[in-house]
DNA sequence: TTTATAATGGATCTTCTATATCCAGAATAA
DNA sequence: TTATTCTGGATATAGAAGATCCATTATAAA
């Protein structure tokens, strides 16, 4: 299991536009460049990146992209839920599995009565409990985090000379 | 992203084994039954757990599968890491592109003088510390956790009659 | 209004991995 | 020795990720 390389893509372009002045579209060829990925590959995850209103996008001369907001309001999970899709981490496949008659447990069925019973799988309530974890603290981490660490590191370097 | 059904199917295998008595194997058919899986499938899968160590497998007449040690010395984390392997969640593709250049910091650097300045990401340093994170956690939960709930679960059912 | 430029979206292609099955062979207890 | 059960290699299939090409659309500036 691992994060795909669009993710890793999207997440360096979304540093690029926050890194580069405001009101300063970039566009997919500066992208690539900086990237090192093909302007045609790019332009399909940046679009979905427009999609989700994490950037905007200027067709025409002068035209390219922009962050949508402020860089410190874009966590790394945002993106990733763009780029990866929203399903969830673990998900059982066999329900109706022998097994699983034994380690469901009956969900919700306590507080909300109307709703008919529905079965919670043991070991999907601890991987969804994993999965919370590692949102919390993607939910913690923003574009600004990089360029924050970035300029840190850059005065650093300064300071030696 | 997702787990793979092979982590699904080791975790409800494993699940199985914790459940059934001490010595007395486990046979891939009874499993296979049980989880609502093909037995060649599944004999795959607990090959590899058996090569990690988490299993034990006795060929032949009265043979099968049983846990290789307790339930509660067999984490979440252990599973995942034999079906899905052990390489980081998310590793960098271009390293070399130019926005890595200014991205990256001098790691272990200074306390390591001997080896050649390897760079670090600093997107990769926040991915690694969400890693870090989902492994804390389900190194907290082993198939004895499970276990436990489902006892839980079946004397209070029990109590309502 | 025209034009050059840049993003958009559809179609397609390749590669790789997860999932799955089959079978011959090895190992073991009875 | 035998019946049984695990093992591992070979192979097949489907679907997703990664990648490219091109016609179309949208825009700002001349």
């Amino acid at each position: 299991m691992q994060f795909s390389k669009s993710t890793d893509y999207a997440l360096h372009a979304l540093i690029h536009l926050g890194h580069s002045e405001r009101s300063n579209n970039v566009g997919i060829k500066e992208l690539s460049l900086s990237l090192g990925v093909s302007e045609s590959y790019l332009s399909k995850i940046m679009s979905k990146l427009r999609q989700d209103g994490i950037v905007r996008a200027v067709p025409g001369v002068k035209g390219g992209y922009e962050l949508a907001r402020a860089a410190d309001q874009i966590t790394f999970l945002d993106v990733i839920q763009v780029i990866e899709g929203r399903q969830q981490l673990f998900e059982c496949s066999n329900t109706s599995s022998r097994q699983h008659q034994l380690l469901a447990e009956e969900g919700a069925a306590q507080r909300d009565q109307k709703r008919p019973r529905e079965k919670v799988c043991l070991v999907e309530k601890v991987m969804d409990g994993a999965e919370q974890q590692l949102h919390q603290y993607l939910r913690e981490h923003t574009i600004q985090t990089i360029l924050d660490e970035a300029f840190k590191h850059c005065t650093r370097e300064a300071n030696k000379k």
